[in-house]
DNA sequence: CCAGACGTTGTT
DNA sequence: GTCTGG
DNA sequence: CCAGACGTTGTT
DNA sequence: GTCTGG
């Protein structure tokens, strides 16, 4: 699955990427927990440019009485998300791109857990498939919500864990922000995802409060990867 | 008809 | 054990 | 995802 | 909102 990630790449690098015209991406960081701010990249019309936009992690769905169901839904089923109750609204009509460099899973060794940092080899952005939603009670405030589709692990994952972040490339990033159409099953296939490489991480990670560079760096010694620097203020 | 759920993960 | 907070 | 709390009373 | 269970 994917519970936490990175983002840590230079802001023109995924502006670049992720052909974003305008809108916050916030400050980098190493340690992305549910329920805090993260920029997702997404159209406000068939046809307008693309947006930044900072929302809440973890979706709350248009018919919910009050927010706390968020904490549950920060995940969501590539194979059944475009029919369950909770997401298929946002899966026709509010899907976007989730700008990352990396994202932790924890092996479970039985009697305690590894954290793995998993990212490109070069540390290059990439895109979750995500989905998001508007939400307001009564007068209250817009609060602005999204989920990551998940999909089976690729072979070289699986050790890890049985469950990955939905990866789009770039050359899919159209297709899953065209609303216009139906997304093809094919998007969601771990197959398609750029190489992925996991790096073993001390369990400084588990500490949401945690977000530094410490959160990144291998535990075996192995040398920091390129284009993962923090960006220049 | 109304009431109540609506989700994922992992583990058993 | 289970829920909330980050 | 993991970490941390989980309760009441009365008093200040 | 929409579906399932009673």
């Amino acid at each position: 699955m994917c519970g936490r990630y990175s983002l840590t790449s230079p802001e023109e690098a995924m502006r670049r990427l992720f052909d974003i015209q305008a809108g916050d991406i916030g400050p980098p960081r190493y340690n992305l927990a549910p329920s805090q701010l993260a920029p997702v990249a997404r159209r406000e019309s068939a046809d307008g440019p693309v947006l930044a936009r900072l929302m809440r992690w973890g979706l709350v769905p248009g018919w919910a009485r009050d927010e706390s169901i968020g904490q549950r839904l920060i995940n969501a089923r590539s194979e059944t998300a475009a029919e369950k109750p909770s997401f298929r609204a946002a899966f026709r009509q509010r899907r976007c791109l989730v700008p990352a460099d990396g994202f932790y899973e924890w092996r479970n060794l039985g009697s305690r857990k590894q954290p793995y940092w998993i990212s490109r080899p070069e540390g290059e952005p990439f895109a979750m498939a995500g989905l998001w939603e508007s939400w307001r009670r009564d007068d209250g405030p817009e609060l602005l919500t999204f989920t990551i589709l998940t999909t089976e692990a690729t072979e070289d994952l699986r050790p890890i864990h049985h469950r990955m972040p939905v990866i789009l490339p770039p050359e899919a990033h159209a297709a899953w922000l065209d609303q216009a159409e139906t997304p093809s099953a094919e998007l969601f296939v771990s197959g398609r995802a750029p190489e992925l490489r996991p790096r073993a991480v001390s369990t400084h990670v588990n500490r949401p409060a945690n977000d530094d560079a410490e959160c990144l760096r291998p535990l075996d010694g192995e040398a920091p990867v390129a284009g993962t620097q923090p960006r220049l203020l």
